[in-house]
RNA sequence: GCCGUUGUAGCUCAGGGGUAGAGCACUUCCUUGGUAAGGAAGAGGUCGUGAGUUCAAUUCUCAUCAACGGCUCCA
């Protein structure tokens, strides 16, 4: 007998090799039809598996975050199977399950296209295979035997896989026809995959590597239901919806054109009138924080981005150089380098420091061609720039500080879902994509550490993803899209001080070389208006929307108030405007219910006479009945104050 | 940059070897209507661009540009 602990505490009895299977069976039979897998003394296992030791067991179900994976996971099995009977001699890289939901299979069609048309017969396919109820079956086999299998197959992918693995470690899973080298676990049996759908195709580099082959990659997502199907369809035609391209276009946000270039957004009017909201935000934050603001040029000689050690690094992404008069000129791609000169232009005393340097700027950077995507990654970018020069002394307070504006920043927009990634170095690219100075990786590493333990931020070290130059701070944030994208940024900067020999006289009278900090909380108006579009599906709060006000008379009786109440509310700073359309007020509410104009002023013969409007919300309908100076004033605070949407 | 898909009116889309159609938007007129679409008429397109096949190309072929779905990349 072996012991089996729930998570309750409870523990009970079972005979050795019992199944977890078994055990929610003996629970009850409708927990043993929605059992998925198991995790087993911490590893996620096959619900069908012997379990002959002592042991912790949490039964895994739909509901789990390992259920679903392993579901989706078995789920790309089923889909190879079909491949397999529609595409005879199919090969096979890795099929794995996807955080976002679903799975993907990689696969060499031996040079056949995969169409459209195909995706749908495979669905059909994997539907009247899953009927079968087939078992997964896991088998534990020798690395003999297994490239045996594959060789005889021809399946060089899966003998490539081999490659890496021993004896003792290599199992096969079986279901009906297919049986693929897999670690698994999987789920009991297809049986319980009751509604598939192939997303998409695509090409993925075999490995991940752009100097490989590529292969067919088929997207897809299953469910125990149909049901659930259907509602994961509704959400994605729901997300479509706030695609910031899409709501851009509407709104009247920006606009891109062939002539102009790709990735190069122009914003229009009311993209504009939120530009300058949250630069208005920003440079008042900036002031209070003790930030100076500067304006640099958007071109610099060749020579500085040699100093700075851009060039050598990132050549590729900028736009090549203009030559004139034998001198070489680079759009800027950052604005660190301008920044530094400024710095460098006037003596500095240790009394200086933290020396804040803020700006607004304008980037270009050449981002190939396909990884454009709207507004979320651009060629010519805004930056919410700063850099603060400051002593190691002074570190743990501006880098906080920093982290604070980031939290307050991200209290006004709402947004609550978030993770700061702690980028560091990787000892072996030191000299490669890292400056060689392993001691001063370590102190800034150590340095940025202690800040984010002390204030207690909730973070994740991620390894070989700093910045050339130091140690870096990323918020990754999600557009509805399901993207994860970096919003912020937060870097430290220990080498362009030494670079551009920047100096400070210190207590001592010796020179001292500053820590900088980069910090970019509010990203770049691009990216973050694009996030702010999905955020708020185009709803945007009333401080940030382009028009905050429609007046709509309902007859033309009433223009006359109507332009009186324009008068009052521009004078208020309010963005108003008058609907004097010959339109019936139906169609103007309509109308202006789908431009999201947060307030619409309805007014008619009544409100005239009694010298006042009735108020209507956006999405919130009819408010009632108020005087112009009370309406005003209410707006005035929910602008002021920057309130949310209710 | 790579693989794949798409490109017809301002927008959303239909069509198809014999030089084009709908709805919305737009213009004009009628209508003055109380909280999500009043009516009529009109204007608008070298069917992304370039070349080829053909008596004839917007339709077929090739190239190119752009967008989209991914991959790679992201200071």
């Amino acid at each position: 007998m072996i012991k089996i602990t729930f998570p309750d505490g409870a523990v009970r009895e079972y005979n050795s090799g019992v199944t977890a299977l078994d055990i929610a069976r003996s629970i009850s039979e409708g927990l043993a039809r929605k059992v998925l897998a198991a995790n087993v003394n911490g590893q996620v296992w096959d619900a069908t598996r012997p379990i002959t030791t002592d042991a912790t067991l949490t039964l895994l179900t739909w509901t789990d975050k390992d259920g679903k994976s392993t579901f989706w996971h078995s789920s790309a099995h089923l889909m190879a199977e079909a491949v397999e009977v529609i595409f005879p001699g199919a090969k096979f890289w890795v099929g794995p399950a996807i955080d976002t939901g679903g799975f993907y299979y990689d696969m060499d069609l031996g040079g056949r296209q995969i169409t459209e048309d195909d995706l749908r017969q495979l669905e059909a396919k994997m539907a009247e295979l899953a009927k079968k109820n087939a078992v997964y079956q896991r088998k534990e086999i020798s690395k003999a035997e297994a490239i045996s299998y594959f060789a005889e197959k021809g399946d060089e992918y899966k003998l490539d896989l081999l490659e890496k693995l021993e004896d003792g470690q290599i199992t096969f899973y079986t279901q009906g026809n297919f049986t693929d080298l897999c670690r698994g676990p999987h789920i009991p049996n297809t049986g319980l995959i009751k509604a598939m759908r192939l997303t998409n195709i695509a090409g993925a580099y075999w490995k991940g590597d752009e100097r490989n082959k590529m292969l067919t990659r088929v997207y897809g997502v299953t469910f125990p239901a149909q049901k659930e199907l259907d509602e994961y369809l509704l959400m994605l035609e729901e997300a479509k919806k706030r695609d910031h391209r899409k709501l851009g276009k509407e709104l009247g946000i920006f606009t891109f054109d062939e002539q102009v270039g790709p990735g190069l957004p122009l914003w229009m009017p009311n993209g504009t009138v939120i530009i300058e909201e949250l630069e208005r935000l920003a440079k008042k934050t900036e002031e209070q924080a003790g930030y100076k603001r500067v304006v640099t040029p958007n071109i610099a000689k060749e020579s500085l981005y040699i100093t700075s050690g851009h060039l050598p690094y990132y050549q590729d992404s900028m736009f090549p150089p203009m030559e004139l008069e034998g001198e070489k000129y680079y759009l800027k791609s950052m604005n660190c380098p301008h920044h530094h000169k400024i710095f460098a232009a006037e003596p500095k005393s240790y009394k200086d420091l933290p020396y804040r340097l803020a700006e607004y700027g304008t980037c270009y950077r050449y981002e190939q061609s396909g990884e454009l995507f709207g507004l979320m990654r651009v060629r010519c970018l805004h930056m919410n720039d700063a850099h603060i020069y400051c002593t190691k002394a002074q570190f743990y307070d501006e880098f906080r500080a920093v982290n604070e504006m980031y939290l307050k920043y991200f209290k006004i927009f709402g947004i609550d879902k978030y993770v700061m990634r702690f980028s560091v170095h990787a000892p072996s690219k030191l000299g490669i994509k890292y400056i060689d100075e392993p001691e001063l990786w370590k102190e800034t590493e150590d340095l940025v550490r202690d800040v984010l333990i002390r204030t207690n931020t909730p973070y994740i070290e991620v390894p070989d993803e700093a910045a050339f130059y130091g140690p870096k701070i990323d918020v990754q944030i999600w557009s509805t899209i399901g993207r994860e994208f970096t919003l912020a940024t937060n870097q430290v900067d220990f080498a362009q001080g030494k670079r551009f020999k920047l100096e400070f006289t210190n207590k001592d009278n010796h020179a001292e070389t500053p820590l900088i900090i980069h910090r970019a909380p509010l990203g770049t108006h691009e990216r973050f208006i694009g996030f702010l579009l999905e955020h708020y599906a185009g709803k945007f709060p009333v401080w940030l929307a382009p028009l905050q006000v429609k007046i709509l008379p309902i007859t033309d009786k009433s223009l006359e108030y109507a332009q009186s109440l324009l008068v009052s509310l521009k004078n208020a700073d309010i963005r108003v405007e008058v609907d004097d359309r010959s339109e019936k007020i139906g169609k103007k509410i309509r109308d202006t219910e789908l431009a999201k104009v947060p307030y619409m002023l309805v007014i008619g013969e009544k409100e005239m006479a009694d010298n006042k409007v009735a108020v209507r919300r956006q999405g919130k309908g009819d408010l009632g009945v108020k005087g112009i100076e009370e309406f005003i004033a209410e707006i005035k605070k929910e602008i002021i104050e920057r309130t949310s949407n209710p």
